[in-house]
DNA sequence: TGCAAAATAGCACGGGCGTTCTATTTTGAA
DNA sequence: TTCAAAATAGAACGCCCGTGCTATTTTGCA
């Protein structure tokens, strides 16, 4: 049986049960596990992006970290754990590289643009590497647990940050205040879903152009 | 080893290799295997749709049809072969619930809305049950052979009947001609990932209401 | 009704999986 | 330098998988 501590993700939460360890930078008294254990989630996301979260095998870990089966298990318990670990370790690099960024843009439509931007250029990236916001989507669309649980709520935080960028470019004049943030971030997802459907699976050429010509009819159409 | 025939999916297929054995109605001189197989491919059907391709198994189809692994086994001989069928029973299902009810419309935007209606109408059901398009491009985008081959030969033809309705839409003046079919299928694409997404696994409501809004949307800005 | 052929079952195989248990090695404060 | 604690390795487990083999049953024309 597993008790488990549920562990919300957000951009608030700290840093979590440190056995006593302190220091994260050059200093010492850092133990030596911390960063093995960031090493095999560094490798199990370039693993899970591939192949997908289910398909992540902590015997393919070990290999590909030159560790043991066991070395690696130890530092997760349990398969749903190393899994979940990738997904923080995924909306860690997320947040990192398509929402702080934007926020130097300033409030309203600039940011929302902004938003758009680093998100379609993380997404172009991911036609190669895959994404697994989306695979997860599909893996766990029918399995409640965990994993289902962390991924859903990484997704709702990002989802609930678009919203209110949208609301934010309303508040600014910027778009029209007819506009519903839902419908508006519904159909930016949209586009940014069929991109990596139509690049990664179909390989068709162009799905960038069409997305971002998406973007812009929207933005054009909900404009005061 | 494997020699295999490539069969190509389309509307146009005709009856594959039938072992002498003819009369598919009411009539005798239909050998049981026939049926039997049906029987298996519908259970795999609304398995894989549950669980997704890759988690079809042959163990699992076998106690869910009351029969043995073996027996199972024998009427695909691989377990490619098995997805291969699943996919095309889904292409078939697909094409008579969404594309053909549509041609009893007049061409251009009429049959347009039909092509659409009727896919949500199957996605709305898919919110329950999963659509193996969808899971399947995820499963897949990353593993080339027979089986990535045969869902995007099906969905490629889905996504040119769409795009030959934009066209047609064109044509009869009922849309722009500054529109692109490309363009427009795309974004209509997107409404229903998004769906998908958004109500299945976030179970998000009101995902339904947002998808019909956003197709008027492309209506109007497409229209003359 | 007989009888080849088709359909199905039974069984075993090798392999990968997550996990557990018990050594062994490595770490780092005292 | 010592030595408990942390980190890692090694081997074994039970499980399910796809597949191949050989019976056995069922089918359906002659």
């Amino acid at each position: 049986m597993h008790t488990m501590t549920v562990r919300h993700i957000t951009s608030l939460s700290q840093p979590p049960q440190a056995p006593q360890a302190t220091d994260d930078g050059s200093g010492r008294t850092l133990m030596k596990g911390r960063q093995t254990k960031a090493t095999i989630v560094n490798a199990a996301l370039g693993l899970a992006s591939q192949i997908g979260l289910e398909g992540l095998s902590i015997g393919a870990l070990a290999e590909v970290t030159g560790m043991s089966k066991s070395g690696v298990f130890a530092h997760f318990g349990s398969r749903e754990e190393l899994q979940i670990s990738v997904i923080r370790e995924y909306h860690d690099q997320f947040e990192s590289e398509v929402f702080y960024p934007a926020l130097s843009c300033a409030r309203g439509l600039p940011r929302l643009q902004s938003l758009f931007d680093n998100w379609m250029q993380r997404t172009t990236t991911e036609i190669d590497s895959g994404c697994i916001y989306i695979s997860g989507a599909v893996e766990f669309d029918d399995r409640p647990g965990s994993v289902r649980d962390a991924l859903a709520s990484s997704v709702n935080t990002w989802q609930n940050a678009l919203q209110r960028s949208v609301a934010q470019a309303q508040d600014e004049k910027h778009l029209t205040s007819k506009a519903d943030p839902l419908q508006v971030a519904f159909e930016i997802h949209g586009l940014i879903l069929a991109l990596h459907y139509e690049a990664r699976f179909l390989r068709n050429p162009g799905a960038a152009d069409r997305a971002r010509k998406g973007f812009s009819e929207i933005v054009a159409r909900n404009q005061v």
